[in-house]
DNA sequence: AGTATAGTGTTATAATATAACAAATTTTTA
DNA sequence: TAAAAATTTGTTATATTATAACACTATACT
């Protein structure tokens, strides 16, 4: 048994849990408070939670927006290779999967030729949704 | 005269002045402290100008750090378009300039087709400088 | 079984950022 | 140039995000 398939301890399991049942991405002091029920009673259990779900790569955390998302692409580098598209208007976020960008991204070099071990990269737009509700207002 | 070339207040000179004096990012708190003799009293004053000087392109704001650099190129576009390169040893961040890099941000478009109006890549690595180190330690 | 590693529960506190409001300054427009 | 509008300032208080420290428990490894 590798170390990858360890299973998760229990507050991860909750915090995990929580994370993958939103569309959003969630806050830290939410999480908090929508698990206090199950016994997860302060900040540091939740911080704790978050940091080894990162570094497995089952969440990841939204830079711009100190927020946290289930990973949706099932085998997600570590370190971290992340895409994300977010919605100035209503800040859903949707992660991206783009061989061709991760190509590009992967073989990137900078001047002195140094290769990274990882990046994370966040595209700002207006969402479908929000865009057409933006069109419905303009017509009254 | 165009509002770009509008000057800078009083507080958004002083603040700028210290960003660019450092060649690391810096945290609000430490630009705060370091400028108290000039004047600058409370956390409002200081992000109020942070904010605006991230407006108009003079500085970035280092998401994965919470910290705050002078933009290294002339002509930055707002909404911001940026792509960082960060030491996970020493947290240097150099902003990287490179147009084949940023034609492919530019050209990227999600599943739907949206277009984005900025993005924010951050590439985390170790620098030149403490590669070396690195090798240094080993050999003893 | 014994040791090492990882996780838990808890309290307190650090670090980062914003709300709200009155006053002053600068820019725009009439 | 005087009035109106927009921006900036100074200030106090507070919200939000995250970690330090410590004693203890559970799990994995040899
Ligand atoms: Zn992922
Ligand atoms: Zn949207
Ligand atoms: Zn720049
Ligand atoms: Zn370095």
């Amino acid at each position: 048994m590798n170390k990858k398939s360890k299973s998760l301890s229990k507050n991860q399991k909750i915090v995990l849990d929580f994370i993958q049942k939103n569309k959003k991405p969630v806050k830290a002091y939410s999480i908090l408070s929508n698990v206090q029920k199950k016994g997860i009673n302060a900040p540091p259990q939740v911080y704790r939670a978050l940091d080894k779900l990162i570094k497995i790569g089952k969440i990841h955390r939204v830079e711009s927006q100190n927020s946290f998302v289930a990973c949706k692409i099932s085998n997600c580098d570590t370190p971290h290779k992340t895409v994300f598209s977010i919605c100035n208007s209503c800040e859903i976020v949707s992660e991206i999967n783009d061989p061709k960008l991760f190509k590009n991204l992967k073989d990137f070099r900078d001047k002195d030729g140094t290769v990274f071990d990882g990046y994370n990269l966040e595209f700002f737009g207006t969402c479908k949704s929000c865009k057409n509700k933006q069109i419905e207002n303009t017509k009254h």
